[in-house]
Order: C-alpha cells, then sequence, then structure tokens
DNA sequence: CCTGTGATCAGCT
DNA sequence: GCTGATCACAGGC
C-alpha cells in the first residue's frame, strides 16, 4: 500500500493543538526558510479570525481543505501566511507569525532589503516579504513544492501568550512561541 | 523606553 | 466611512 505523502503535523485538529505542534517545523517555500518560532491559533468561534462571519472572497482558503495555506493581504501592504486546519467548512487557521532564518538567508536579506537577521522574520508581514509570499500561493498544498515542511528535530519548549495586534478575545492565550528565542516578534 | 503617523485596501456598517 | 491578524520611521522622555 502506497505510503500517504506525510505532513510533519496534522492538520485535522483544533487550531490550537496545530499551533502548538508547529513550533520547531521547518518551514521553507522555494528551499529558502527556516524554524517557525512563533504562531497563532485562528477558529471560526474567535471574533478575532477572519473566519468568523463566514466565508468571503478574501478567506476562502481558510473554508477549503486542510494542510493548506491562507494568504491575506494585511493593512493593505503586507502579505501574510496561514496554515489552514481542522475540517473543510469549518474556518480554522495558524498564522506563522515568525521564523528562525535558517536556509536561503541571502535571498531572504535581499527581499527584505536589510541585514539584520533577528528581523528578517520576526512577524508576519517581514516573513511574508522574506519568503516571497505571494496571492498565488493562497490555497496551495504544504505537502507539495513551493512548501515543505519539515519535521522538529527536538521538542521545543513553549512560550504562551496572548495575541498581538488583535482587540476582541484579547485573553485567549493563543500564541505560542519557541521560549528564549530571539527571533520573535516581540517577547511573551 | 515610549507614542504617533503614513502607507494602502478588503470587508463591514 | 472606518477598522484592521503590520511595519518603518520620526520624535519625546
Amino acid at each position: 500500500m502506497a505510503k500517504a505523502v506525510a505532513l510533519p503535523v496534522d492538520f485535522d485538529a483544533d487550531a490550537v493543538v496545530v499551533a502548538r505542534a508547529l513550533i520547531g517545523v521547518t518551514l521553507l517555500v522555494h528551499r529558502v526558510g527556516g524554524v517557525i518560532v512563533e504562531t497563532e491559533a485562528y477558529d471560526q468561534r474567535d471574533p478575532a479570525s477572519h473566519s468568523h462571519s463566514g466565508p468571503t472572497l478574501r478567506n476562502a482558503a481558510m473554508f477549503g481543505a486542510s494542510g493548506h495555506a491562507y494568504v491575506y493581504r494585511s493593512y493593505g501592504i503586507h502579505w501574510c501566511l496561514n496554515f489552514v486546519c481542522r475540517e473543510p467548512g469549518h474556518g480554522a487557521g495558524v498564522l506563522i507569525r515568525a521564523i528562525e532564518p535558517v536556509h536561503g538567508i541571502d535571498a531572504m536579506r535581499e527581499r527584505r532589503g536589510m541585514d539584520d537577521l533577528r528581523l528578517l522574520c520576526a512577524g508576519p508581514g517581514r516573513l511574508g516579504q522574506a519568503l516571497g509570499i505571494k496571492p498565488a500561493h493562497n490555497g496551495k498544498p504544504l505537502h507539495a513544492p513551493p512548501f515543505d515542511l519539515r519535521a522538529a528535530t527536538v521538542a521545543p519548549t513553549l512560550a504562551i501568550g496572548p495575541r498581538i495586534g488583535i482587540s476582541k478575545a484579547r485573553d485567549n492565550p493563543w500564541r505560542f512561541g519557541l521560549a528564549g528565542s530571539p527571533y520573535l516578534s516581540r517577547r511573551f
């Protein structure tokens, strides 16, 4: 029997569970990227989530298959990357907020127009720019190029706290990070 | 350390 | 018409 293409995490789970499981996983886009060090969970019951009010043109990917990308434009300027999780029709995802730059650092510096390793991918907008995330990536599967996900090699120590930049459901501790990482968008 | 502002657009009221 | 899952830069303490 043919072995299924394995993603390193099970995306058919609650956004919070997936967000925790993604810390330490290596994310590459066209072989450029690094270790995920910060994520946030958003599900449909959550008033801070794009999916809260149901499907729209923008958030359609959140209501599609799990294990696919949801790319949205933030503040009219930045492209941000999410991983869709749970079953189709529910509308949940995990925002990838920061990675530790490891592979293709020169390419990321070029796209960002700056050198400082700590600021290359520290935040969803910066990460999107560094990885070359575009609308064309919206709805694409994470188990095939240009995406490449690789399992964590060690069990990370998690930092947990409230999400950043939202005004609703502020108290939900749905932001997860690699404790002590210098590549976070902000300290916990 | 902190606060304010401009860039720029989809979705909501 | 206003609000954001943001960032960079300017200015004040």
